[in-house]
DNA sequence: AGCACGCCGACT
DNA sequence: GTCGGCGTGCTC
């Protein structure tokens, strides 16, 4: 009766996973249950060394397997490992973001279709008349499945409640047959449609091997034919039998783009987001687990899933900040999918028409083939960027003189025009006219934004919402300003002004149902009309009716305190501008700033995004950011300022580590939010090796000092400082 | 994360 | 006198 030591990772803040004793070795990445202190859990198996100085008194014994063949593979549970290890996050963590979460919970590991019941010809010939005339539930069921021929068994279910005697005697007598449904419907698949490559095109699908690791960077403007080639690539790929997964940003994964995909492959694509329930996810895994599908396509944690013969990654418009996760396990998805297209030999394609500096550099040193795809012929040429002066324009509501007269020649031709202020609302701050008090939320450290209709004052950060007070608290007079502008009071200005409709696509006029697509299906009608949004609009729609674009308080990402500001706004740029003027008219974009000498914006505008990266790289190789530098940032929050502080106060003490540069603690860029006080330490080295050993020291010492009063978190690569 | 244990206010 | 508030601590 030797017992066996076992390392099972279970659900909850644990970092190692716990020991457990088993009568014989189980095979890593089973699915188990285990007692875990007065209750039990499911636990996976790992492939990782267990604890011996536990005495065996304290260990307890896992009490059944639950599948016969482990539910995670070798490869998942490597790339678990190396989650663990690179992000520094908590075993009982990771290994359960690999398995979608009805199989958590101990849920069958396939998820199987319905069971349903089709009549044969045997049941077809047989007449109602002829059974019995006491048999009544027969001969009802009989007549029902003559209407319907085949039946799932939900709907017999609701049919007759006590089916199961009368359909066993059909199955026995050979009248109906047994099958299961498909676990998703199989839908129709779209007509064909596929488009011949260029020789650009063509080009870059003959570089990309597909027996070896090889990162390549396709910088490809929008309407340049990305998809294109990712196409072609993924048929090769699947033409040889293996599979293909390509990532999106959230946003962009639209049914258009699925279609796109199915009609070009002409085979079901499973597509993994957010939008579906567990079953559907639970199937789509399955599916892909089973090689029933050879094509993924998914956001983010579609990385995570379980492939029977991954072949290719693609990752899509890399550069966009979704891909970084922002709580939990704060994985980046595309440097996970650059890891295990490496692990698992396979080529990636990384694409986007505003590359990451972070992909740039790579490409520049060699270490990503980079590839151009030119604009295609007879598609319009790309809009030219302008720069507004608006030092010293009067702007109250609305946009300025030379913004206006601009919009007023596009719209008298006919066309349409779009402004970009990435504001919601009618105005982000409300202001005693006397005294000069703002209304600001009693959690967060921000002011709250005024709403007009219908009036309230709204906190964007942690949705507190209050009236409008009738007397100032600071003063009591009754008489307040809204200072500044959201979107809903640039279109309230603009509809006094214009003589066209306004169309407003932000998060508050799209939030009902059927609304935004009615929006875009006005803007598509093409009658001259003034398009207003956030950064809704800058991603997967595109309006080739739009000619003007312009951007609104764009000053602010000069001066951010993140480093990564003027990136996110030149890509925000680019963008925006790449949904107008795809018609045959030249698109214009004029950007509205203070700073109109600021040598980013003028790079940006004279030079376009190619160059702009170049003038930020060499500003981050002189001031030693990434990605010539490489960080880590510990956050802390606590209800009491104080607590947050000390505590990181503290973890500083115990991070002396040669070539590691440690700042902080600092308050973040909102020092309090939803009631917490948040602060962070800032670590950075010009080698990841000193800042993994540092914190391969740190986290045991900080796991030992978990507390209920400071809630903290590591994120490796940090994106956003905030 | 759950869940139990434990020590102080408003109720049968 | 109890029911239950959530602070604290533990789970192989």
């Amino acid at each position: 009766m030797s017992q066996v030591r076992i390392a099972v990772a279970v659900p909850g803040p644990f970092y190692s996973p716990l020991t457990y004793l088993a009568p014989r070795s189980i095979a890593p990445g089973s699915r188990v249950r285990v007692p875990l202190g007065p209750r039990q859990v499911v636990g996976i198996v790992l492939d990782a060394p267990v604890d011996d100085s536990l005495p065996a008194d304290r260990l307890k014994s896992i009490i059944t397997v639950l599948d016969a063949q482990p539910a995670l593979t070798p490869e998942q549970l490597a790339l678990g490992a190396w989650l663990c290890r690179y992000y520094h996050a908590p075993a009982g963590e990771v290994y359960f973001m690999l398995l979608p979460k009805a199989l958590r919970t101990g849920q069958g590991l396939w998820k199987e279709g319905e069971p349903a019941w089709t009549l044969t010809e045997a049941g077809r010939a047989v007449a109602v008349d002829r059974l019995p005339p006491r048999a009544v539930r027969q001969r009802r069921l009989l007549q029902w499945f003559k209407a319907q021929e085949t039946a799932r068994l939900s709907a017999l279910r609701t049919f007759m409640p006590d089916y199961r005697e009368p359909l066993r005697r059909f199955v026995q007598q050979g009248w109906v047959k047994a099958f299961q449904l498909p676990c998703l419907p199989d839908r129709p698949l779209p007509p064909p449609q596929r488009h011949t490559l260029n020789d650009d095109q063509q080009r870059i699908v003959a570089a990309v091997a597909l027996d070896r690791f090889n990162p390549h960077l396709i910088e490809g403007v929008t309407g340049s034919g990305k998809t294109a080639v990712y196409l072609a690539l993924v048929e090769r790929v699947i033409a040889a039998g293996r599979q293909a997964l390509v990532l999106v940003p959230e946003i962009g994964l639209t049914p258009q783009m699925i279609e796109c995909f199915e009609a070009w492959l002409q085979q079901p694509v499973v597509a993994l987001h957010s939008g579906l329930n567990e079953s559907e996810r639970h199937c789509g895994w399955s599916r892909l687990a089973r090689g029933q599908a050879r094509v993924a396509l998914g956001t983010r944690s579609a990385l995570l899933g379980r492939f029977h013969d991954l072949g290719l990654i693609v990752v899509d418009e890399e550069h966009d900040p979704a891909y970084k996760q922002q709580e939990g396990v704060r994985y980046s998805a595309r440097d996970t999918a650059l890891w295990l297209g490496r692990q698992l030999q396979i080529p990636v394609v990384l694409g986007s028409a505003t590359p990451s500096l972070e992909s740039l550099h790579h490409a520049q040193t060699g270490r990503y083939q980079h590839h151009l795809l030119r604009q295609r012929a007879g598609t319009a040429q790309l809009p030219s960027l302008k720069l507004v002066d608006i030092r010293g324009e009067h702007i109250e509501a609305g946009v300025s003189a030379p913004l206006r007269a601009a919009m007023q020649a596009h719209l008298q031709q006919g066309r349409q025009v779009l402004l970009f202020l990435n504001r919601r609302g009618f105005a982000p701050v409300l202001m005693c006219h006397h005294c000069g008090w703002q209304a600001d939320c009693p959690a967060c450290s921000a002011h709250l934004t005024y709403h007009q209709t219908p009036e309230h004052l709204h906190c964007h950060h942690c949705d507190y919402q209050r009236p409008v007070p009738q007397r100032c608290p600071g003063c009591g007079s009754g008489s307040f300003v809204q200072v500044g502008q959201g979107t809903a009071r640039l279109e309230a200005a603009l509809a006094q002004q214009f003589d066209v409709p306004v169309v407003r696509i932000d998060r508050d006029s799209t939030r009902r149902k059927g609304v935004l697509a009615a929006r875009l299906a006005q803007v598509h009608q093409g009658d001259p009309l003034i398009l207003v949004g956030t950064q809704m609009l800058a991603k997967g729609h595109h309006f080739p009716l739009v000619t003007l674009v312009g951007m609104l308080e764009v000053d602010q990402a000069l001066f951010s305190p993140d480093f990564r500001a003027p990136e996110r706004l030149a890509q925000q740029i680019v963008q925006v501008a790449g949904r107008a003027g795809r018609g045959k008219q030249p698109g214009e974009v004029l950007i509205e700033t203070r700073q109109p000498e600021h040598p980013l914006l003028q790079t940006l505008v004279n030079g376009g995004y190619g160059a702009f990266a170049q003038t930020a790289l060499a500003e981050r190789a002189a001031a030693q950011l990434p990605p010539y530098s490489h960080q880590v940032l510990i956050r802390a929050s606590s209800p009491k300022a104080e607590a947050a502080q000390a505590f990181l106060t503290a973890v500083a003490a115990q991070c002396q580590q040669a070539e590691v540069e440690v700042w902080g603690p600092v308050s973040a860029p909102m020092v309090k939010r939803q009631g917490q006080w948040r602060y962070q330490l800032l670590l950075q080295s010009l080698r990841r090796a000193p800042l993994h050993q540092l914190l391969d020291r740190l986290l045991p010492w900080l796991w030992a000092q978990r507390s209920h009063r400071v809630r903290w978190s590591i994120d490796v690569d940090p994106q956003e400082m905030g």
